[in-house]
DNA sequence: AGTAGTCGTATTTTT
DNA sequence: TACGACTACT
């Protein structure tokens, strides 16, 4: 194989030694095996027409629209088989994109299957983000980054966004931190580089310092040699467009190209893709625009919707034959979503039909109470007659819905889970100890390094630090370089500048220990010097315990990497904690974290206008969201392979307040032939505002008559009257805010220009000079931009030039 | 430096 | 209502 040009002989060389030699199979391989038999290779029996056709169609661009529930990943999959074993392509040559870890594992443990183990081979194989990390880390020097990189987390965002703005002087009581990244993801998801955003986009934050703050932003990214996620990928298509001799290598290499959740790709991504299927068309989307539940983080529809367009002579396979669910659900499903405008269309249709199938129910209850209750109830009644928790879900549309029955299963002793909480990663103690981890890995990681200096508290409070953030950033050095510079002078006071020189001397000892230990040894030693154990072993709060747990569980998950570095990547990707719960149990999810799963019978609890569509996507989006909000009603409904059942209550508290609700229009779009209306389990539901009525659910039912005639709709438009009104006349508040903080500023410019055009230090001997803690002295002696001064009232001490000015 | 009290806000979530 | 974030006080 001849190396392409550009990479260096790092260049995969997994090639050589997983790749079976496609001219010569070895027995046993599946390629011997198929050529062997000549005849139908046993991996396509099973499928039926259109996935086999979807699985054979290898060259040219295919677009698979997989319907819930049809087999899609068993396509994706024996597609991956088909290439290989045809001999059309060797593993490192196949690029598989999914959006989550958990679809890439999946989708690696079946394709094992087939090829015997050796998955290691497909080295494209990932999700979006983790393969453009590791074509980031070969080119890193051209898009200004060092290979070592590291990978913000939207924590670390937020904290250098708020450093941003306040150095701005803007007001970031008004303009948040957390606004502006929603902003800014915004405009990565779309890959504008902060000089494409346009105008009207850049100036609507803090009044046209939005370009501006984004370009300090990605600045400070590189200065810190960091990347955030949208920077991934938005980096790669930089580099793909600035070096074609690159891009076309990738081109070359990737011979064939699988997109798995084709709906959810945002426009970035799809750029991404297009970039490198110029080269070849081997491109096989997989998707189902009815299940596109993303738009609010950037996901386009339009990118499935157009793919014909876009790539020419695009074969398009439907596959609607549905292999879950009872003809009742699929049809309660496809009615629903037919009211949605804009598909792409697909009927899904089942051979399943038994007579003593359930019809999709609808229950009211009186409020979320008596709603828990009841389909607690119904679980318990269900479990007796023998089916398992397992094999049953409750999918809410919002998080705080699933407190009741969390309250509920406990009183009875229900066994539950919850997916989606707070994931493992994101707990406190285990981000400061990864912190204590990147600072020892990447000691210019200036975020990790903040996180952790005073933790444990060590008695570096605000004033060392501000001390540090100055000198670093008039030296324009990573915080740690400028701590250490720090301790060597007598800026500060002694017992800061032990704690400090002890923190710093701590790290490089660490550093130096990198390739002598083993990186879990290490990480133990790290936690322990640190004292970062022994805080939590002294505190006496009931987390503590748990938290060393976390610690122990971390350290033990690092074993099977290679090295410290090796597992920060990892962890900084890999967001998911999976944790593989052996007990029979109910799930509680949100219906966007069930997308892609499945369970015997299905309680979707909250039907009510407001919640389900939610108020926030009819005011934010209008119809689109509508839909949005209706697909979601459809992945939520098809998830069920036996039984949906669907509650909705008249009353439900919102922010405290009890309100009372109208029964969701979705509930009026399902099919009376397959629905039937449940009599609730206890015996005062109905009364009040659920009676059924002319719409079946309910007679004052607003929504029926004009579609944006809602109050929420009303809204909406007032509260965009609102805002522009605002966005005219803010002007004069910006400008106040700005002005208040202009002094310091000022004299904070005047220090930084200071600075750097004197380093090195350009002061000389005997020189008078004035330092704002020690006044008037005369330099004594100079090294680099260390000064040795006689202060006339402290003495003599060492400080750093940039404390000081000329007199 | 730690705590109490106040204020504001309040979907969906992966990488 | 309820929680988290920030301020101000001790």
């Amino acid at each position: 194989m001849t190396v392409p040009t550009g990479f260096s002989d790092d260049w995969d060389p997994m090639d050589r030694a997983f790749d079976p030699a496609p001219a010569a199979p070895k027995t046993g391989g599946i390629a011997a095996r198929a050529m062997a038999a000549r005849q139908v290779p046993d991996y396509l029996t099973g499928l039926n027409p259109e996935q086999k056709l979807a699985v054979e169609t290898i060259e040219g661009p295919v677009l698979v629209l997989a319907g819930a529930g049809t087999g899609k990943t068993r396509v994706l999959t024996t597609r991956i088989a088909h290439i290989l074993a045809t001999g059309a392509a060797r593993p490192s040559e196949i690029l598989a994109v999914t959006f989550t870890n958990k679809a890439a594992r999946e989708m690696k443990e079946r394709i094992s299957g087939f090829i015997g183990g050796n998955v290691e081979g497909m080295a494209w194989l990932g999700t979006f983000h983790s393969i453009c990390v590791k074509i980031l880390r070969r080119h890193a020097e051209l898009v200004g980054l060092k290979s070592s990189f590291s990978i913000l987390d939207t924590d670390d965002q937020i904290r250098l966004i708020k450093q941003i703005i306040q150095a701005e002087g803007i007001d970031d009581k008004r303009w948040t931190a957390k606004a502006f990244a929603g902003m800014m993801d915004g405009w990565k998801n779309r890959a504008l580089t902060p000089d494409q955003v346009p105008e009207g986009e850049a100036r609507a934050f803090a009044n046209g310092q939005g370009r501006k703050i984004y370009e300090e932003y990605q600045d400070r990214l590189s200065v810190l040699n960091a990347a955030d996620f949208g920077d991934l990928l938005l980096h790669v298509i930089t580099l793909f467009k600035s070096q074609p001799d690159l891009l076309k290598d990738y081109q070359r290499r990737f011979r064939y190209m699988l997109v798995d959740e084709y709906q959810d790709t945002n426009i970035a991504q799809y750029l991404w893709l297009r970039l490198l299927a110029q080269g070849n068309p081997n491109v096989c989307c997989v998707g189902d625009d009815d299940q596109s539940i993303y738009g609010w983080r950037g996901a386009e529809v339009d990118n499935i919707l157009r793919f014909e367009h876009d790539f020419k002579g695009a074969t398009v396979i439907r596959l609607e034959r549905n292999y879950r669910s009872t003809s009742h659900i699929l049809a309660a499903a496809s009615h629903l979503i037919s009211h949605n405008e804009g598909r792409l269309g697909k009927t899904l249709f089942t051979d399943f039909h038994e007579d003593d199938h359930d019809l999709v129910s609808v229950t009211s209850a009186w409020d979320s109470e008596e709603e828990a209750r009841s389909i607690g109830d119904e679980i318990e009644a269900l479990q007796s007659n023998g089916h398992k928790l397992n094999d049953m879900a409750i999918l809410v549309r919002a998080s705080f819905q699933m407190r009741e029955f969390e309250d509920r299963f406990i009183t009875l002793g229900l066994n539950y889970r919850v997916i989606g909480g707070p994931r493992f990663y994101e707990r406190m103690e285990i981000r400061d100890a990864l912190a204590y981890f990147r600072c020892t890995v990447q000691p210019a990681d200036d975020l990790a390094f903040e996180r952790i200096v005073n933790t444990p508290k060590r008695g570096l409070g605000e004033a060392t630090l501000k001390l540090v953030h100055e000198l670093a950033r008039s030296q324009r050095i990573p915080l740690m370089q400028a701590a250490s510079q720090l301790c060597q002078t007598e800026e500060l006071k002694p017992k800061p500048r032990n704690a400090l020189k002890e923190v710093i001397g701590n790290f490089e000892r660490w550093r130096a220990q990198l390739d002598s230990l083993s990186h879990t040894e290490l990480a133990e030693i790290i936690l322990d010097e640190s004292g970062y154990t022994e805080m939590w072993r002294k505190d006496r709060s009931a987390e503590a315990p748990g938290r060393l747990d976390n610690l122990k569980e971390l350290i033990r998950s690092m074993e099977e990497f290679e090295s410290l570095a090796g597992f920060l990547e990892h962890i900084s990707l890999v967001m998911d904690r999976d944790s593989a719960d052996a007990n029979d149990a109910v799930s509680i999810m949100t219906l966007h974290s069930a997308k892609g799963l499945e369970f015997d019978t299905v309680f979707l609890p909250g039907w009510e206008e407001g919640l389900f569509p939610h108020q926030r996507s009819l005011d934010e989006s209008g119809r689109a969201g509508l839909e949005e909000e209706r697909r979601l009603a459809y992945v939520g409904v098809t998830r069920a392979k036996k039984r949906a059942k669907i509650w909705f209550t008249s009353n439900r508290r919102v922010h405290g307040m009890w309100q009372s609700s109208i029964p969701s229009r979705f509930l009026d779009e399902l099919p009376p032939d397959h629905v039937e209306i449940a009599e609730p389990s206890s015996n005062y539901g109905g009364y009040g505002g659920g009676g059924y009525g002319a719409s079946r659910f309910d007679k004052a039912d607003p929504f029926q008559s004009g579609s944006y005639a809602t109050p929420g709709w009303q809204r909406a438009q007032k509260a965009r009257q609102a805002m522009d009104g605002f966005s005219e006349g803010g002007g004069r508040g910006y400008q106040s805010a700005r002005q208040k903080r202009q002094g310091p500023l000022t004299i904070e410019g005047e220090l930084v220009a200071k600075s750097v055009s004197d380093s090195p230090s350009d002061y000389s001997l005997g020189e008078r000079v004035f330092h704002i803690k020690f006044g008037y002295g005369a330099i004594k002696s100079i090294e680099g931009n260390k000064l040795t001064i006689d202060f006339e009232k402290a003495g003599v001490k060492k400080v750093i030039d940039s404390f000081v000015e000329r007199h």
